[in-house]
RNA sequence: GGUUCCGUAGCUCAGCUGGAUAGAGCAACUGCCUUCUAAGCAGUAGGUCCUGCGUUCGAAUCGCAGCGGAAUCACCA
């Protein structure tokens, strides 16, 4: 990833006091190397880091940068950094030395006091954005509405839902908009299709959704094309040849043509198949629990595309060929010739694109705009980005694309060709029957009503194939297994909602005991290890969004829920909670489970994944 | 062929700007439910971090070369 792209990620911490200890461990490095070696060390600079398991303390700092200038052994200077810095700041209770190592042990009470003030703010991890600031403008989704979503498709709406919402959890003032491609060849080969053997199907009539409908249409003219191309080079005519001039094709082409034109027969046909699609696009998207804030067009965008053409044309930065069609040099930034126009005039895709980023840029005088679509298209943004340069737009630089890899089947690549493209709608309902089976299993909601109990098999559903696909780093091409998938075990969606689940239950439990989650401690409470460790995850919460939010990497937020629930569950294994016979280590206790299960439902929200209080 | 990305346990993946003995899950094998939800926990086994060279006190991480894989280089989107 092209780190100096990164723009304008406002990675600060949220209240200062608390998750602050970092900055105040490295400061006090800093200055005590000053004043012990006289070193000049940015506090930034200072390597902290989480003390691994295996030895005692929190907070790790690395002294070999500094044995050289200071003249001593790593031993020395750790053990005379570690005494200054002990004496400096307050919270560090201890330290050891191991080789270069200097571990800081931080006092318990410090850990106690963050739970203490977090855990009843149910916003624990977010920022606040500012409505003001200019938005961030992240476009996810932009169909084709010739045929269904698929997988591939999940994985960009799960991905753009999620970057947004994190996004905005780190404190940017995000829009989220959708592109639709309501427009071009693809859609008239499915209308020609219809047209010419669709006998008047409609969704009414055939009880088909829209989108699947159209899809239909699609695949029956590729089926009649490839005949009619094979016919041709049967009569001695090349393979090329013959795809150019095969009927079907000509006819789509001159249906393009016709709607560029505005053709009124054309454009009611399109109209009324694209509503069909719509209708599909909506019920998916609402099972997938995204939307957005504002949704384009390509056919209301795509003209001011060609006048930004034109403009080209006048500036000199375009040219156009002998055969009328128009192009962009870009062979002196290292790349080739791209075509903007056809020869008969009508646009393609970077046409469009340069229409809709002109248009969002005036819409929304965004700070960032963020495309998230797949790295097959890296090359198009590069050239995008290029030719808003030479059209003089200083704000091309904020075009960022939010580059993700291929989602891979076991057996190969997706090919709609050979019927191996996982069907979004199909998946979702496989997963949802999945769920219900799960829970019959375990029988644990026989008193639900069926209500609640298809909205619980929809949100382990949703949660299972949400995490699996957004746990991977966006930008690694990844492998979906569809037995893995539907995997409620390990590291998956579901184990987290469990352990969200099981800790709603023991506050539950507590408040009918009781229990007071409003009162403060009446004395200070000892740590064990494990809880040591669950609150040091959960201190960790506010800077793993910030690094999340600067990589555009909901997949960190899932680890970190995983780490978080992992932790959890180990220390509720063998730590008494309601069973705790002392009240005020009682309340400790209940407190910061009350802080996981807000830390584990927020870090879930990012994801875009609901979290049931019973399962 | 040019460009870009990737290569970590049998499989799927973590491993943050270089730091201590490389971690999880799945699959396999052992234990733990009369006790707060066993969708859990604890443990065993499993590694040439693709190969080689280099930079460094220190490399899975950075550089170069090679091998292997993917994407892209359309008058498709």
């Amino acid at each position: 990833m092209e780190k100096g792209l990164h723009p304008i990620i406002n990675t600060g911490g949220d209240t200062p006091q608390m998750t602050m200890i970092e900055q105040k461990l490295q400061q006090a490095v800093a200055d005590a190397l000053n004043r012990l070696y006289s070193l000049e060390v940015s506090p930034d600079t200072v390597v902290l880091q989480a003390t691994k398991k295996e030895f005692t303390g929190d907070y790790t700092v690395v002294v070999f940068p500094y044995v050289k200038q200071a003249r001593r052994s790593p031993e020395q200077v750790a053990n005379e950094l570690g005494a200054m810095v002990k004496e400096s700041v307050s919270e560090v209770a201890g330290f050891n030395v191991i080789k270069g190592f200097l571990n800081f042990e931080i006092a318990d009470n410090y850990w106690i006091d963050f739970v203490s003030e977090k855990h009843l703010d149910t916003s624990f991890g977010f920022k606040k954005a500012n409505p003001d600031e200019a938005p961030v403008v992240v476009e996810y989704s932009s169909p084709n509405t010739n045929k269904p979503l698929h997988l591939g498709h999940i994985r960009n709406n799960l991905l753009g839902w999620s970057v947004s919402e994190l996004l905005a959890a780190n404190g940017a003032n995000v829009k989220k908009v959708n592109l639709v491609n309501d427009r071009g060849i693809h859609i008239c080969k499915s209308m020609l299709a219809w047209l010419r053997f669709g006998n008047g199907e409609t969704p009414e009539s055939s009880g088909m959704k829209g989108d699947h409908l159209v899809g239909k249409y699609y695949v029956e003219f590729d089926k009649h094309y490839k005949e009619e191309v094979r016919q041709l080079m049967d009569k001695g005519m090349e393979e090329e040849e013959a795809k150019k001039q095969a009927p079907l094709m000509l006819e789509a082409q001159q249906m393009l043509k016709r709607w560029e034109e505005g053709d009124k027969e054309i454009r009611d046909l399109w109209t009324k198949m694209n509503e069909w699609v719509y209708a599909g696009f909506d019920e998916t998207y609402r099972k997938m629990g995204v939307g957005f804030d504002k949704i384009y067009y390509e056919s209301n965008t795509y003209l001011l595309g060609k006048e930004l053409v034109q403009k080209g044309l006048d500036m000199g930065v375009l040219y156009r060929k002998e055969d009328g069609s128009v192009w962009c040099d870009l062979t002196g930034d290292g790349l080739d010739q791209k075509l903007l126009l056809r020869r008969d005039g009508t646009s393609v895709y970077m046409t469009q694109d340069l229409g809709t980023a002109l248009l969002r840029h005036n819409d929304f005088g965004a700070e960032q705009l963020i495309y998230v679509v797949g790295n097959e298209q890296d090359y198009h943004f590069k050239v995008l980005k290029l030719i808003l340069g030479k059209l003089g737009f200083d704000w091309a630089d904020k075009v960022y694309h939010l580059s993700y890899g291929m989602v891979e089947l076991p057996n190969g690549k997706m090919k709609s060709r050979e019927g191996t493209v996982v069907d979004a709608d199909d998946l979702i309902a496989e997963m949802e029957v999945t769920a219900e089976e799960m829970c019959r299993d375990h029988g644990k909601n026989d008193d639900m009503t069926p209500d609640q109990l298809k909205a619980l098999y929809h949100m382990l559903a949703l949660g299972a194939l949400k995490y699996f696909i957004l746990k991977v780093d966006p930008t690694k091409n990844m492998l979906f297994n569809p037995a893995e998938s539907i995997d409620f075990n390990g590291n998956t969606g579901p184990f987290i909602q469990y352990t969200h689940a099981r800790i709603c239950s023991i506050v539950r439990k507590a408040a009918e005991q009781g229990v007071n989650l409003q009162d403060t401690l009446s004395s200070p409470v000892t740590l064990t290890d494990k809880e040591r460790a669950v609150v040091k995850c959960l201190h960790d919460l506010p800077s793993t969004v910030a690094s999340a939010a600067a990589n555009f990497s909901p997949a960190m937020i899932a680890n970190y829920a995983y780490d978080l629930a992992k932790s959890f569950n180990s220390f509720y294994q063998d730590t008494p909670i309601l069973r705790e016979t002392d009240a005020n280590l009682r309340l400790f206790r209940v407190k910061l489970c009350s802080l996981v299960a807000v830390s584990l439902k927020n870090a879930m929200r990012i994801l875009g994944i609901e979290v049931p209080e019973r399962m």
